[in-house]
DNA sequence: AATGAATGAGTGTTCATTCAT
DNA sequence: CATGAATGAACACTCATTCAT
């Protein structure tokens, strides 16, 4: 109750984080090209001029939200498998679980949806975004199935493919979360579609099942 | 005099199609908005006002555009599995290539992305892509997981839920090609993609392992 | 009173120099920064957009209209001497008075002034003006001034240095002209001025005083 | 604790000037419109709000500014002709060298330059400057003028206009440095043309050369 | 006195849409 | 049918000015 609103000079360093995020969630309700720096300003309580001494442009800020929620990803990712103890199924188990996660956060698969959408007009983005959090989740899943391989858990097999096999219906699930659940009769439950792909995809790369090849 | 070429009016018939021609073209290079109507004039060879003569928006432009090419999908899709005289696994395969034909046609792919681009801003045509594309698909799909488990060839399994797994690399690799490959160093071939998919995905729902094999 | 008022579509032809001498008056009462594209375009009877049609750019107006107001100038300069028959006396004469009409011209006059206010921003026009104009007109008088001395007319002087001499109180006329008159209190009449000029210069460049006098 | 120097408000009293000095140096490479206050503010090495705290606004910042270049112009110019014991030709010798190194001062010269640029905007300020810069200016030397009249050694002239042929060149040839010289190929050094100046014009102005009047 | 973060009115430019020809 | 000149609403970005600290 001792000062309720203050109208101007607010903490300089938590602005950035607070127009990013700003940015996020109207970007995502509209786009990037439908988007507008008011719309962007309004929803972080500044005004318009106040993006600008922060960021020199629209695509600016553009990237700079990208940047900013691909490292969350990527440390959900990796925290993911930090587990060594485990068998390489049971850490695809937990890679299943934590990106079922990630990709029922709306607000985080907004972001890949937005570097889709805008690769024509970002490549350099996208191309960061294809290394540095694609690539690491491939690493990480083909790091397990070679590990799994190794071990005779796992068949033999192209692992940089198998683990993009792996991926997809994760990435798929997502983006069918932030497209047309606003727009679905009966939306599967993304849980049930994941655990039905662990469970096939278990069994279709698991060493030769009864007693291996004669 | 009776001759069918007129030099003023070129086929008039043929206008409509020429503009959703360009239309795609110009929309899967830039995006809904960053495209101009004068871009898709000059691409179509007529200038801008004669799209008005044939739609009344720039949406209405994208909404046709994407409605003309729902068909095509279609079609490919369901003459892939017209073959009744197969095995399921079989009609798999042949729904794997299809779609990895489809997949491969940047053209043609161009348009789903855009409406997971633009889904936000045309809830309606994303309902209808939902609906008559996505939908059939997955009916194709799950109708043929449906007979296999009929026939004994496949476990049994939720169709629904199998047919979408079964999909999701098919997608992946489609909105891949879109959208990272100007950007990749070494590109996976998508046909390397889908035969192992269809080899994991076969063995995974194959009707008991111990007398599955042939 | 058949048809008054067209509001669309109108010469195309003849926009390009109604927007320039738009843009003149603007300029000229404003000065360049001043100057908004909607108070051209209102002068000018149309909307803002509509400059974008011939011009990509609030410079490039400017510098178009300078270019359409160079060659009035120098035409008005060089047929101002054109007879061959007087005396150089008599064409030095005759240049002034040139001169001072055109000084006399207040939009004539704008031109000149704003290059020079300008030409920090505008280094590429000053260097045109420069050329074009003023190289011109001192080319002029230096040719009258040498012939004259070739004749015996004159005494010899450097043609180029005297040139300038000449010019001076005509450029000091014509700015004066826009810049103080309308906060003068008592504005001495240029023709006033300009005669006294050339009877003090006549006299100072005449050949041996002694037999000069008639 | 008398002691003069302070650490945390460098001389304050120094301020306003410090501040005008950098405005002039601003205004004069970009011209009034295309100065921002942070440039001034960045080069005086102040933060912008600063400013304000000496000047309500830009336009305040400018009036000032050309008010305190008037005092210097003025002075160096009185001073000129402070000797009374020279003949009027000789004090006419001497203001052209005055004016001419007032006129070699690029930063002193850019004052009038803007006051011509903007006289539109700001009327007062040319009225000013009309008055109490050129003014003065022109009093001087029709003053001088007059004296030579007086003493027999100029002929009869309206000392008025005399005067303003008198400065002409020594105005044209300021303007010309701060316009023309960096665009120039070849410039003509202002101290030769304003030596040859003073050479006709004494000529021109002389009492009847042979003789007199009978 | 000095700062510099914040403001918001202002403006150049774009582009979907209209319509006289 | 077709054109393309014209429109004007919309928006990104700028910058003089304010004011809490």
């Amino acid at each position: 109750m001792g000062s309720p609103a203050r109208p101007r000079l607010r903490r300089k360093e938590a602005r950035p984080g607070e127009l990013l995020s700003a940015a996020l969630d109207t970007f995502r309700e509209k786009g990037f090209a439908a988007t507008r720096m008011d719309d962007i300003a309004a929803r972080a309580g500044v005004s318009k001029g106040t993006i600008y001494l922060y960021y020199p442009s629209k695509e600016a800020v553009f990237e700079a939200m990208v940047r900013a929620n691909l490292l969350p990803n990527i440390e959900r990712m990796e925290a993911a498998i930090a587990d060594e103890e485990r068998s390489s199924a049971d850490r695809l188990r937990l890679l299943v679980t934590a990106f079922g996660e990630i990709a029922g956060d709306a607000r985080l698969v907004a972001v890949p949806k937005l570097v889709l959408a805008e690769a024509g007009n970002f490549p350099e983005m996208a191309r960061f975004y294809r290394h540095e959090v694609i690539g690491r989740a491939l690493s990480l899943v083909s790091g397990v199935l070679e590990a799994g391989m190794a071990h005779g858990e796992f068949r033999r097999l192209d692992a940089a493919l198998t683990a993009r096999l792996f991926l997809a219906p994760v990435i798929v699930a997502a983006l069918w979360q932030t497209t047309f659940v606003p727009v679905e009769d009966a939306p599967v439950p993304p849980a049930d579609l994941l655990r039905l792909h662990l469970d096939l995809f278990l069994r279709s790369i698991a060493a030769d099942a009864s007693g291996g090849a004669p």
